[in-house]
DNA sequence: GACAATCGATAGTATTACTATTATATTTGT
DNA sequence: ACAAATATAATAGTAATACTATCGATTGTC
């Protein structure tokens, strides 16, 4: 078999949801129904409904709706690292590697056939809709402490290393693609929600270049 | 008196806590309480009890928290604006009003004495922790058509007309401005509490530099 | 065959986010 | 000065949420 693994910091969860079916499964549903009904109308009891269990069986699997959440944004940055160190094997420039590191921030990317309970592109839409949940709460000292946003910072970080070979002495790495992740994720929620913040029409690509454009001029001297 | 209005559109209060007293007071214990909690620990009870009031009271004011949220939000964007406004009189050129703009979103401003149920640095602290709360929700299409967002849009907007004066061929200048307000909040935050996704070491005048320097270079030819 | 782990089922609690009603106090128009 | 309208306080109540606890039944494992 040809396995993927995506390993979340054990902080994340209260039984690992990757070794079991129930664990599976509320994966899947959480994944479909967050993507559905949003993260505030979610709940465990509607999550235990669709996957034919118990709420009492979810909340083995997490503590609470929030560390659900954070796990499965911090799988897709796992899983998107992934990705790039994969795109990245035949690119020798790093402005090719930003560029296309760009593109799977924002392209729509495959189901990847080898992980078929995580639905990738809903997975996608949370992040655009969530992601700052995660950290915008009165515990994000003590969540930090406990690796809670590892994934992000890991992602901005590879980028960071990127920017450096571009140009040494740019002092803002990572103001610099922290920016850029989260332009990334509110441009494709302003291009559809909130049209006068963004100047794409809808379409990701354009997207795509602001950002490249953004990113490249930052870096010249 | 010098009296100084913000004006808040209708949509966002069910009756205008700027025309009585109590109206007034709960303005200013929520944006005390607000920032003291945060938006999910604080509730309508809590804000009664510091009011000498009732639960029912605040409902009269506001339908609920989000719509309080939004409304405080708004408040301080149009309140950025006329601070904008005031300061572009005696400066001349698009970047020097760009620089002065970002200044306004990122360093601590003064109590305004005018308003004295407002404390501006408690709400610019708000601002920073709750913005994208206001519209990451499944409402947010319903929302925007009653005008929730004008107050972001509307600086945007005046950010975008200067960037077209100093590069009139700039394809992206909606874009940039949603990014750099955003940024001006999320690496205030990001420097205070996830050092590792900015390069600021707490001081402010870095993430000005920053903006400043990112906005620059994007609109270089 | 003992055991631990897993799960399903049920029950229960404190809090939240409201809605409704009524009585009282205050302001306002005439 | 008085009636009408408005604003507020006080109380009660409800449905849903976010948990916590307990108890059997099932399952695989040494």
């Amino acid at each position: 078999m040809n396995a993927l693994n995506i390993t979340i910091s054990a902080k994340l969860y209260s039984k690992n949801p990757d070794e079991t079916e129930l664990g599976k499964r509320i994966l899947s549903k959480s994944i479909s129904l967050m993507d559905e009904l949003g993260y505030e109308q979610l709940t465990f009891k509607k999550v235990a409904r669709e996957i034919i269990s118990t709420e009492s069986g979810v909340y083995r699997y997490f503590q609470n709706k929030h560390q659900l959440l954070t796990y499965l944004i911090n799988w897709y940055w796992g899983w998107l690292e992934v990705k790039m160190a994969q795109e990245f094997i035949l690119l020798n420039s790093p402005e090719e590697k930003l560029k296309k590191a760009v593109e799977l921030l924002v392209l729509p990317m495959e189901q990847d056939e080898r992980i078929p309970h995580i639905d990738e592109r809903a997975l996608q839409r949370i992040v655009v809709a969530e992601y700052p949940k995660i950290y915008l709460t009165k515990d994000v000292d003590q969540e930090n402490k406990e690796g809670y946003f590892l994934g992000y910072k890991r992602i901005c970080e590879t980028l960071s290393q990127l920017a450096l070979q571009i140009n040494p002495t740019y002092p803002y790495p990572h103001s610099l693609f922290a920016t850029i992740v989260e332009a990334a994720q509110s441009q494709q929620f302003f291009a559809e929600h909130l049209p006068r913040l963004s100047d794409s029409s809808g379409g990701k690509h354009e997207i795509v270049q602001f950002l490249i454009d953004m990113t490249l001029k930052a870096l010249r001297k």
